[in-house]
DNA sequence: GTTTAGATTGTACTTATTACAATATTGTAG
DNA sequence: CTACAATATTGTAATAAGTACAATCTAAAC
């Protein structure tokens, strides 16, 4: 809004521009929320917060960006389980872990090579995806100690 | 329903028992249908196919009774880019190609140590998907020849 | 300051899926 | 065989995530 806004988000507005996408108020909220978070938020998570300090803001607005986000490569989209999308960041290639139980999403260093193959049999790859599902560790912990209680 | 159509199905009909799971009519029907049309189809893919020769089938079944399958091991859900869920069944693990083209879900025989893995860094994994997203061998052919023809 | 392209907003709509209650089917015990 | 209980199926209504669209707003170029 304000040139001190804008001056704030430096770094997330040249990024934004670098993939030619106009860095508007809205746009630089939510790709800084994606950045200061990175806990993989969905797009009604990523409205809630931010909305608390810009009632005006529209879902429809999160939405649109996100979309536009994920087409210039920005951002990747996360199925899980459940039906709603989630958003990180694409930077280093890494796997993720979906716990079943807390529903977090949480980021798996694992180097493998297949995140640098760009066809497999005869595919063209745009994108790959390495999806753990289970129980987490602190899901789990948290099981073990319920088990002890009721010994 | 009667006693022949059961004895059509009889290894479909072990399986479901095998896990503790009544073999109904529909549910036959449903897990015959994904296991001979291996093309992960989607819930209502399913139902389309299937109520062209039993109409009284209601989506509701075809809906729970895919979520039972999943929940006893059956089946795994496949989530791509669109809203709707994709069915496959739990056999040798394998990775899958989405094409963003044709919206084909491919296999992809991958022989990667990570299938094997029951936990990682501490996260007790129950289930791996490898997914890799572009355009397929088809597509892309498709595409070439129409670069051509334009020259 | 006007113009104009593009961004945001709010509402209505769509689509996939689930909740739920009524009905139907099955398997079992008398 | 019949009655009963347990489970499955069905159809409708509801939910939830996301999209379409038209009106309004913004910004930055002239
Ligand atoms: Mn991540
Ligand atoms: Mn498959
Ligand atoms: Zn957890
Ligand atoms: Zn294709």
């Amino acid at each position: 809004m304000t040139d001190r806004h804008y001056g704030v988000h430096g770094e997330f507005r040249d990024l934004l521009c670098s993939k030619n996408i106009k860095p508007s108020y809205q746009r630089l909220l939510i790709l800084e929320y994606i950045m200061k978070n990175k806990n993989h938020p969905s797009a009604e998570i990523i409205f809630k917060n931010i909305s608390r300090s810009v009632p005006t803001l529209s879902r429809t607005t999160v939405y649109n960006n996100l979309n536009i986000f994920v087409r210039k490569g920005i951002l990747s989209s996360i199925k899980t389980n459940k039906s709603e999308t989630r958003y990180d960041i694409i930077e280093i290639p890494h796997a993720h872990f979906y716990c079943l139980q807390c529903k977090r999403i949480i980021d798996v260093d694992l180097k493998i090579p297949l995140y640098r193959k760009n066809s497999i049999q005869g595919h063209k790859i745009e994108e790959v995806q390495v999806q753990f599902r289970g129980t987490c560790r602190n899901c789990f912990n948290k099981k073990e100690k319920k088990t002890k209680n009721v010994l």
